[in-house]
DNA sequence: CGAATTATGTTCGTTTGTGTTCAAAACGAA
DNA sequence: TTCGTTTTGAACACAAACGAACATAATTCG
């Protein structure tokens, strides 16, 4: 049985990932053992994981929904996520895919009205609907709890029902001949079907990509119509870039 | 039948957020079993959530994967949950369709492994990744806000490539000749694309549907193989009854 | 008016929530 | 490892809250 104490649990554990039993004893003001009582009741629902002493957040995807601190304060992405979301017609359709960098570009597209956004990603659902005035579809396929991604055949199946005017994608990695990669070969097929499918399509990744590696090739600089990131791409070569998309800097 | 005494423990509500039964009973006069009556009913209309003691205020807008708060408390539909999920056997396949019942069934096979359940009820996905045991798909279709459902021609395509051991689904109201209904004519076909794509369909369902009518028929009791519910259906004419699924009633 | 229905009060056994104690388990440092 | 400390969960106890059943008062309606 749920009980309004349950619920500030909750909060206190979200506002500080990890809290102690003794902590939320005295906050709350009743004994060790009634709060043990319900931290066993919230980990039963999953709201929470116990670990001695206290407890803390659960792993994957049980803050679907919830805004992380953590990306607010991104600025990077939050610029990238402006910068693209200026090049969002109103009244177009637009797919959203996977990632923390999409979800800040659904963030600056709380206030348009008129759009059919599609995404196979969760946690930009309750972004995306914020508003009320635009229309939200999801894709079907398997969960990926890890972020929340819906990814796999059905994913694939269902996007391709859809011919979009503008698709968004991010990538895990960016070498420097222009190539996209992912971790996931599933993810990997979503990303190639939207490519396919879509009009024009906008790599959106901050700089800290450009670093990184990963195993799965999903498609070229060349394939894509525009490049939106924070820093110019210098680890890029002058070619790759000059044959690839048009270019989106987004100003600080 | 809202009588005037009501208002005013809503007026109350509403000022403190959180009222006691002791103080209702003192400021509007009248006994704690008297209060205890109208909170029933007034928790019953959802105007105040009822709890240990006295009521709170109606939980706001559902965040998906907050929004558990409003079920727990609700004893019928967890007894449901759990007398349905008895019916789901170990490495099958299931579907889960909208509805804060079907909510209740995914809670209770939290600890369950190896299944493969769909569902297009966005609530319900924080829910059965809560294990992380199962693997998890969602349907495609275009996002209902006023419950978090997948809806619409793209949710029908998409659970069509699946054929399902068990189907668990809801209905808004059911009538005396056992006739099921909804609202909403694109649920009602997804609900009727599951259940001629699944083995076995459950319907569920707290008898205060019983009392209700909606618009838009999605099929007969008898089209379905089982009905899980909290208490005998006396309301059905017996012949219905006799010629329909089995009965399932969720223990006390 | 009287009968039937509804609302409220009263009683009482049951359930629920919380606190307290204590032995076992988990942890951390030597 | 071993020792000492902390945390834990089970058991029990108690008070508050609950709901069912019945009784009584108020009201509706023929």
């Amino acid at each position: 049985m749920m009980i309004p104490r349950h619920l500030k649990i909750l909060d206190l554990t979200r506002r500080d990932s990890k809290v102690r039993v003794e902590y939320l004893a005295k906050a709350l003001n009743v004994t060790l053992q009634t709060i043990r009582r319900d931290l066993v009741f919230l980990a039963e629902q999953g709201l929470i994981e116990r670990v001695h002493g206290g407890a803390t957040l659960p792993s994957g995807l049980r803050n679907i929904g919830y805004e992380q601190r953590s990306q607010l304060n991104d600025t990077a992405k939050s610029r990238i996520g402006d910068a693209c979301a200026s090049e969002v017609k109103n009244g177009s359709t637009v797919f959203l895919g996977i990632g923390t960098t999409c979800e800040s570009v659904a963030r600056a597209l709380i206030h348009r009205t008129g759009l059919m956004v599609m995404t196979n990603n969760l946690n930009a659902i309750p972004i995306l609907s914020a508003g009320g005035k635009n229309t939200v579809m999801v894709t079907g396929g398997r969960l990926r709890e890890s972020d929340a991604g819906l990814v796999g055949p059905a994913a694939v199946t269902s996007l391709r029902q859809f011919k979009f005017d503008l698709a968004i994608i991010g990538c895990s990695a960016l070498d420097e001949n222009g190539d996209l990669f992912d971790y996931d070969l599933d993810e990997v097929m979503v990303s190639q079907a939207v490519i396919e499918t879509s009009r024009k399509t906008v790599l959106v990744a901050d700089n800290a990509k450009f670093d990184r590696t990963a195993p799965a090739r999903i498609a070229s600089l060349s394939d894509v119509s525009l490049f939106c990131t924070d820093e110019p791409p210098h680890q890029l070569h002058p070619a790759t870039v000059g044959a690839g998309p048009n270019l989106l800097i987004a100003p600080k």
